[in-house]
DNA sequence: CTTATTATATTCAAATTTGAATAGGGTGGC
DNA sequence: GCCACCCTATTCAAATTTGAATATAATAAG
């Protein structure tokens, strides 16, 4: 789905091959909030293709690289683009990593392996959050806003999830996991 | 993945067949945090059964019911199963919902027609974020701290995305998105 | 009393995702 | 000057996910 709304919604700004697609996605930083594989992008090309939300414009051809092909959005394609998106904000899904469901398992495990990974993963968090507020930062001036909210949900996202795993931590560490009957500690 | 953490998880309690593991799972709301369908779970258990993750103990045969094939979990699963725990938790995966690609690339269409969705949307997710404070707050004497964590991570998570949508919704109202060069009103 | 929904349990085809293979040219490091 | 890796661009088989079909009984709703 997020695949489709990307390739539609750079196909406006102007036509593209699809290798040139992902350029511009990475530029972007689009990689970093959805998943972008090569085969998946090319078969939601030829998805969108077929049904004919996207033409093909031409095709260049060269000896020493594989052919490239152009392609536009139709009309047909700028309503599926509008319909999407409007579909996407409405739709309410419950997006939670494995990790939280892993972490709800551990209790099953050896506890001072997962003191000693989750030592790990805290740490990789916090530079993350750093990062995130950097690259959120430096971007003031050269994004516009739409791109700057997203950069900036990602440090506050970021941030959510490492409060969470330190307040997890010190539970793994008190080996307080299968207590019972006492709220967090917030 | 998740799936076979949860299989082999349950697995751990008692021996059960597939069927018995989805209603377990829906009772303590695992299901909220991961993606439940039926194909996946069957295709994940015969995954892990092939590979002597775990084995078929017995099988009961009904004549107006399907057969139900009972698993246990080897020792070789149980293996399995800390392995995948202390793996999900080193890796650092981004996971950002369709939502933020949708509502970055929203400033191509219409923004009055985005501005009413996105009403709509925040109103569900407050919702949702009284919900899960609510859900949090009867659990604090019924279930044991790591199912707690679960719950109020739920919340916080909610509580962001609430927060990070009302500012969203200001610069759609104010039809900002496209503009560049001011740092957002934190 | 009849119709609709829910519960039981699994299977399957079709859609999609993953991960690697391809293959030649450029580029950086030692 | 050579080796290793990255860039260009796409394709493909294999793994996995999705969504619906199956078939019957029990319960609920009207």
């Amino acid at each position: 789905m997020s695949m489709k709304i990307a390739i539609l919604g750079l196909l406006q700004e102007k036509d593209m091959h699809p290798y040139e697609i992902t350029l511009i996605m990475k530029e972007r930083m689009y990689d970093q909030m959805m998943k972008l594989q090569m085969g998946s992008l090319y078969y939601a090309v030829d998805k969108l293709a077929q049904e004919e939300y996207i033409e093909a414009v031409e095709t260049i051809r060269s000896n020493d690289r594989p052919d490239k092909t152009i392609y536009r959005i139709t009309g047909k394609g700028k309503a599926l683009f509008e319909q999407l998106i409007l579909q996407q904000i409405k739709k309410v899904e419950l997006v939670f990593h494995p990790l939280y469901m892993a972490l709800a398992l551990s209790r099953y495990i050896d506890q001072d392996k997962v003191e000693k990974v989750l030592e790990e993963r805290i740490r990789e968090i916090e530079h993350q959050v750093n990062y995130a507020y950097q690259v959120y930062e430096e971007h003031i001036s050269v994004v516009p806003r739409s791109a700057l909210h997203l950069m900036y949900g990602r440090y506050e996202h970021s941030l959510t999830e490492l409060k969470w795993l330190k307040r997890l931590y010190a539970d793994v560490t008190a080996r307080k996991l299968n207590d019972f009957g006492t709220p967090l500690s917030l």
